[in-house]
DNA sequence: CTGAAAGCGCTTACAG
DNA sequence: CTGAAAGCGCTTACAG
């Protein structure tokens, strides 16, 4: 090599004077070759810090070990810090299997970039961060039948999906409140076309059923916003809520200001939950009660399960058993 | 075509009865073609909905069309929302050109993931969202010579970087705030590390000799984090301070809390501002008066200038003029 | 204006 | 165990 950076497959075998091939197999692993020269090709490689071209690698494999994760694309979403785990995730598990993550900010309405990078075989398969109705994305991804997992459960029987126990979670933890006495509750709901939305508010009303309170009985009011806040947490009040319920710490946050301005204590005149905590209610006080999911551990699954499909494997919609209940001083 | 799908530039040129070379210039837009020729290859595209496959582009181009983003790697990033901003920036400008965006975690030390997408070929060039010292990454980016751009400033002279008005909007705000007659300012600042944050620091000392208080009495507790903020607090109130300074709503976030604890009336007993707000502040009581800089024109430039360098234009090193100065009541 | 052919840098079925 | 050659699907210099 005399000093030159060593470029292609063609100039490891030319120094060697051994084949292309031979230098393919050293490297792939694949194909009989003898331990010696395995070990020649593989020593100048690694002393020459040889790495083969990817491009040419997909183009020959007809696979681009490319990724695509679908990121919500709004400018002021509410839930980036889980979707930032959650693409950690994804990342961790794709880059040990050699895989890289082509990232598209999902458009709403324009579908441009998504389709981009499918019809241009820019990656084998594609993760969508966050499971909505009537998704356009998800109608693409089916249209294309490319391969893909959805964060977040879906009524479609064909789309792998992977999920926290988010119904179950919240179910529990309404039970347990109720089970220490309070029989009014209250829920804050997000956007009612996300599914994990939906999923926690099922999960609420079945712990009312159960405990004999009749769902219907009960405040339920979804697709709360800064701006519809503090009409939410008035009408829970004149309810007369024992106990205000979020489906996540970015509505948990809203309503926190709007009880203290109205001089609630908390939690003496009313118990405070959250569904979903990830950072926003870190360092609030009263500290709060809420659930505990881990996004990372998700973003893993979710790419795991993609990868199975991939390469052949048998690949199951999953729900991730683990969550932890963090009870604290806004329920006690 | 008989309804099958098309799959390659051959089956279109096949179907057209046209030589490969005629249907790629049509579709690039090089070469002479006849405008009837071209508007036949066209049609017949946009019928039956072809798209080139970008792989073989890439192999014949040499690029990959695709630029790597390097992302803070930590499970628990105070800064998810800036990044998720700065990222749709970047993904935004890069779709318009028709590239594609490679996401990286930032593993620290381990550079493994951002040493393979360059020594794999799978970049053309890398946008570094965080700039901090002694950056492993940026090491790697200067050794392969590969194109780049920092966000946030760097001291390396032969990399671009693009940046916002940090130091100016700093310093304009801790002189304004000056200018009501604060005499004693502190200044709680996060990871030195992080040249953001230097900056920050920077302008805020610079009002300071600017207004004859000498920065050096002036209280500057750097490298906060939850564990820290309560002394710092203390601290700044003990030495008497009438102005508390965060360099983010992160640090100000958890300072707040602090204050309420020890019943510290804002803006009455001391006044509080954040040089930084993305959205922690959005909804604290009392309003926070802070700095807005806009993250998703951030990438936007950044990429922007990183395809200058790429397509062989002129590239420069940037700072966006652009700033807001939000006063609210934290400081009335 | 249009096309045949070489080339981008790998992989792999086939032959030896 | 090893290699020559075809192939992956584009681009483009060269020739006509």
């Amino acid at each position: 090599m005399n000093g030159k950076q060593v470029y292609t497959i063609e100039d490891v075998a030319r120094a060697l004077g051994v084949s292309k091939t031979t230098v393919s197999r050293a490297i792939s692993g694949k194909g009989r070759l003898s331990a010696e020269t395995r070990r020649r090709v593989l020593d100048f490689i690694e002393a020459h810090n040889f790495r083969p071209n990817a491009v040419a690698r997909s183009l020959a494999h007809s696979r681009t070990f490319n990724l695509g994760l679908v990121l919500p694309g709004e400018e002021q979403d509410i839930d980036v810090a889980f979707f930032h785990a959650c693409m950690l995730g994804v990342s961790q598990v794709a880059s040990e299997h050699d895989y890289d993550v082509l990232a598209v900010m999902d458009g709403g309405e324009s579908t441009r970039q998504i389709e981009r990078i499918i019809d241009n075989h820019k990656v084998d398969g594609v993760i969508v961060a966050r499971s909505t109705d009537h998704s356009p994305v998800q109608s693409i991804l089916r249209q294309r039948k490319i391969p893909s997992v959805i964060v977040g459960c879906t009524q479609d029987p064909d789309m792998l999906y992977v999920d926290n126990r988010n119904q179950e979670a919240c179910r529990d933890l309404t039970a347990l409140l109720i089970s220490r006495g309070m029989r009014r509750l209250a829920l804050l709901g997000g956007d009612e076309s996300y599914t994990v939305n939906r999923s926690r508010r099922q999960g609420f009303l079945e712990a009312c059923r159960q405990a004999g309170l009749p769902g219907e009985e009960q405040l339920v009011i979804m697709n709360i916003d800064s701006a519809k806040v503090a009409s939410a947490v008035a009408r829970s009040l004149e309810q007369g809520a024992e106990c205000i319920l979020c489906t996540d710490d970015y509505i948990c946050n809203l309503a926190l200001p709007q009880l203290r301005e109205l001089g609630v204590r908390i939690p003496e005149d009313v118990k405070v939950a959250s569904f979903y905590d990830n950072t926003l209610l870190e360092h609030v006080l009263p500290s709060v009660t809420s659930l505990r999911f881990d996004a990372v551990e998700l973003g893993r699954a979710a790419c795991r399960e993609l990868l199975n499909l991939l390469e052949g494997r048998e690949a199951h919609s999953r729900v991730l058993p683990a969550y932890q209940m963090v009870l604290r001083d806004s329920t006690k």
